[in-house]
DNA sequence: GTTAGAATGCCAATAAGTTTGCAATTGAGG
DNA sequence: CCTCAATTGCAAACTTATTGGCATTCTAAC
C-alpha cells in the first residue's frame, strides 16, 4: 500500500530478460514466510539478493516509541539486499512478509557466477539500483523542501498511479500517515487542505480524486522545480 | 564541508583501477568551470557520467524562498551522472562549481564503449551507486526518525571523520543549518544541547569534540536502531 | 592596535506537528 | 436491522522549528 520509494519505477523483475529471470530463480532457493515472520533485520550482513516471487514484502524501523516507519513495500519481482551484494553493508531496514510470501534467495557465489556468464546482467542491475537511487534522492529532497500537503498529494497520486484506479485510492488515514512519516492528525488536517481546494475527497478507508490531472497540476504549481518524474510534464 | 551524504563511502575513484582511471579520463572531455558556475541544474536530461578532477561540486537545490538546500559536496574523484546514464533519468539537483573546478564529462557512447571492453566495470559502478543508495536510505530513515540534535551529532562525527581530524570540525553553525536542512537558529539550539552534554564545544567558525569516543557512543545510544554505519560497532 | 565583517547568542511572535483523549460516523457481519 | 469494531473529526496542551531582528563576540586584515 504505502509505498513511498517505488515512484513508478520498473521493478527489476520488469527489466530482467525471461531467460535471466529463469536464470537467478533457477540459482536461487525460495524460501516461503508466513504472514508478518521476519526476513531480515537492519543491521543484518548476511549477503544475498532477494526477490519477490509472490506475497510481499514490507520495509520498515521501528520507531522510538513502537511506532512503525514503513518506507516501502515489494510485490512479485521487486527485488532487495544490493547493499549486501554489491557493497557487504548492513541492511538498512526490517523486512517484514505481508501475507504467505515465498522469495527467491540467491546467495552472492551464485549471483556472482551468473553475473560472470551474463555481463547483461551488470546493465540490467545498473539500471534497477540507480532508479532506486533517483527516487531516493526525490524523496530526500522533497521531504526537505515540500509542506506536508503537497507531499500528501503527491503520495496519493503516485498511490493511484499504480494502483492502475486514477480516481480512487484504497488506504486509511492512518496508512496514509505512516507512509508520510507523520502523525494522524498531520495527515487529516493536509488532508482537509486537499479536500478544501477540491483536489480530494476523504471517505471511509478510501481518497478519491475528482480530477486526476487537476490534481497533477496542482502539485507540479507547488512543488516548484520538483516536476512528477516519469509524467510526460515540462519544467517551469 | 557539509556533506550530508558522504557517510564515510569510498569515492568511485578511490574504488576504480588505476588503469580504469585512466582510460575513464582519457575518453572524457575535461571542462572547466569558474567558481558559482553552473554544471548542470535540475530536470537536465543530457545523459553522461562526470568525474570531478579538480576543484568541488555542490549539489542542491533552491527551496520556493531563495534559500539553497545543500544535499552534498563533491571532491576530485567522486562521479555523477549515473541517473542520466543508467536509467534515463533528469537530473535531481543542480551541480555548481565550487572554486576553480575541472570535470570530465564522458558521454554516454564513450562509457559504454569502455563498459563492453571492461566488464570489470560495472561491478565497481555498481559498488559505487550501491553505496551512495545505502547512505541516502540511511539518512531518509534518519530525517524520519531522529530528532535534530542527534542527528546534528551524527552529522558532526562524520565530518570530524572524513576530515581527519576526529577532535575538530571546521564549520559554522550556518554550514551546520544548511547541511541539516533547518534554520541556523534550530541548529544553534541543537548545538547547545550537546554542548551541555559535553559533547561538543561550539566555538568560532569550529566545533571541537572533546572525546570522540564518548560522543559516539551517545550517538548510537540514542539513534537506537541506527548504529553508525561504518564504524566497528555491535548492534545492541 | 583598530576596525569592519563575519559569526554567534538570544528574544519574541508565529507556524507546524505531536500526543492524548473523546465523540461521531461508517460499514461489515451476524 | 443491529451491533461493534474500525475509522474519522476534532480539540487542547505541548514540543519543535521558523522568521526577523538585534546585540555581542570574534578574527583577520589593515
Amino acid at each position: 500500500m504505502s509505498d513511498l520509494l517505488d515512484f513508478g519505477m520498473p521493478a527489476l523483475g520488469d527489466l530482467l530478460t525471461p531467460r535471466l529471470a529463469g536464470l537467478l530463480r533457477a540459482r536461487g532457493t525460495p524460501v516461503r514466510y508466513g504472514d508478518g515472520s521476519l526476513i531480515h533485520a537492519r543491521g543484518d550482513i548476511r549477503p544475498g539478493l532477494s526477490m519477490v516471487r509472490s506475497g510481499a514484502v514490507r520495509f520498515g524501523n521501528p520507531g522510538s516509541d513502537g511506532s512503525y516507519l514503513v518506507i516501502t513495500v515489494m510485490g512479485p519481482g521487486q527485488c532487495f539486499g544490493e547493499f549486501s551484494l554489491f557493497a557487504d553493508l548492513p541492511r538498512t531496514h526490517d523486512a517484514v512478509a505481508v501475507g504467505e510470501t515465498v522469495v527467491d534467495q540467491i546467495s552472492r557465489t551464485a549471483f556472482d557466477a551468473i553475473l560472470k556468464d551474463e555481463p547483461e546482467l551488470s546493465r540490467i542491475m545498473l539500471t534497477a539500483v540507480t532508479g532506486r537511487l533517483h527516487a531516493a534522492m526525490e524523496l530526500l529532497d522533497d521531504m526537505r523542501r515540500l509542506p506536508l500537503p503537497v507531499r500528501a498529494a503527491k503520495l496519493i497520486w503516485q498511490m493511484a498511479r499504480q494502483s492502475g484506479r486514477p480516481d480512487l485510492v484504497r488506504c486509511t488515514q492512518t496508512e496514509l500517515a505512516f507512509a508520510l512519516g507523520v502523525s494522524r492528525v498531520s495527515s487529516g488536517k493536509a488532508l482537509g487542505r486537499l479536500k478544501a481546494l477540491g483536489l480530494v475527497e476523504p471517505g471511509y478507508g478510501q481518497i478519491a480524486i475528482p480530477d486526476s490531472k487537476r490534481l497533477a497540476t496542482w502539485i507540479t504549481d507547488h512543488a516548484e522545480l520538483a516536476p512528477l518524474s516519469l509524467s510526460s510534464d515540462k519544467r517551469a
